[in-house]
DNA sequence: GGCCAGGAGAAAA
DNA sequence: TTTTCTCATGGC
């Protein structure tokens, strides 16, 4: 266990199930446990201190300060936007603490894969499934965690076997681009240096990825806080609010509006919508 | 039993 | 170019 000393502005709440994750499970103490690239993480968080115990304690701190972005000022950030309108200002309000989790773009593009047309739910359950099935056991405070597996055991992973994992009709999806990824034709180091649209149109060009999941896969595993996902909620809210409709249209108002800081802006949302029920 | 979930691709218009 | 249909699965 190690402690964490004067980390202000951290939601744990907002932050691990607003969406962006799915593998987690909130503790009767309050605590969040979560599975990371190599281990399985507890943490706590009270009176400005962040609790975090792992079955691995190797570069804990730094792996922490990385996975939740503690070390980048959202108040500066959200100053960029908080200021447009009052909507806003609510929403960001209400979820202040927010922070955006820096995910391995393998797992996330696997996810995001599996969240088209899908349920919260769902996905978790298929996350979980493929993990226990291909993943390696974990041992953490006397309960069994399966880590999400590597590429070489996914590479080896064919359609049924994922039915078997309740991916749907995404099976097909998975399986192209794994063995893209596995041999380079998609390329996860060479997005890092690509312009956002760019990497979108990459991303894109694979099969079972739109711009709905290439925007999250940006958003959430590359930092491109300029990309922006817009689901089910986010045009909700932008009916609602402004009356605005059609994804085109509201891409043209969050850059207007948001401009770089639109995909912030954009989670600030879906959280704020989806609290609300 | 229809509708919806952090949609995308292919066919049809 | 834009609209419509279909794709598994589970919750409600």
């Amino acid at each position: 266990m190690i402690k964490l000393n004067d980390i202000y502005n951290l939601d744990l709440d907002n932050t691990i199930t607003c969406g962006q994750i799915f593998r987690f499970t909130q503790e009767k103490d309050g605590s969040y446990t979560v599975i990371l690239n190599d281990r399985v993480v507890n943490l706590k968080y009270e009176n400005n201190t962040l609790l975090v115990d792992s079955n691995k304690l190797d570069d804990l701190e730094n792996i922490i300060r990385n996975y939740l972005d503690l070390d980048r000022d959202y108040n500066k950030l959200l100053d960029n936007i908080k200021n447009k309108d009052k909507k806003i200002e609510n929403l960001i309000n209400n979820s202040i603490g927010l922070k955006m989790i820096k995910q391995e773009p393998l797992e996330c593009i696997i996810e995001y894969i599996i969240s088209q047309n899908n349920s919260v739910k769902n996905i978790a359950n298929s996350l979980n499934l493929i993990s226990e099935y291909y993943g390696d056991k974990v041992i953490f405070r006397n309960k069994v965690y399966y880590l999400f597996p590597k590429l070489d055991k996914l590479i080896n992973i064919n359609e049924e076997e994922f039915r078997k994992c309740k991916v749907g009709f995404r099976d097909k999806y998975l399986v192209n681009i794994i063995n893209a990824i596995y041999n380079k034709d998609l390329d996860i180091e060479k997005i890092k240096t690509m312009s956002s649209p760019d990497a979108i149109n990459y991303l894109k060009s694979f099969k079972g990825i739109g711009m709905k999941v290439a925007s999250c896969i940006l958003l959430f595993s590359y930092q491109r806080f300029d990309v922006f996902p817009i689901d089910t909620w986010v045009k909700k809210f932008m009916k609602e609010n402004y009356n605005i409709e059609g994804e085109e249209n509201i891409r043209k108002y969050c850059l207007n509006t948001f401009n770089l800081y639109s995909g912030l802006a954009i989670q600030y949302m879906f959280n704020g919508m989806r609290n609300k029920n």
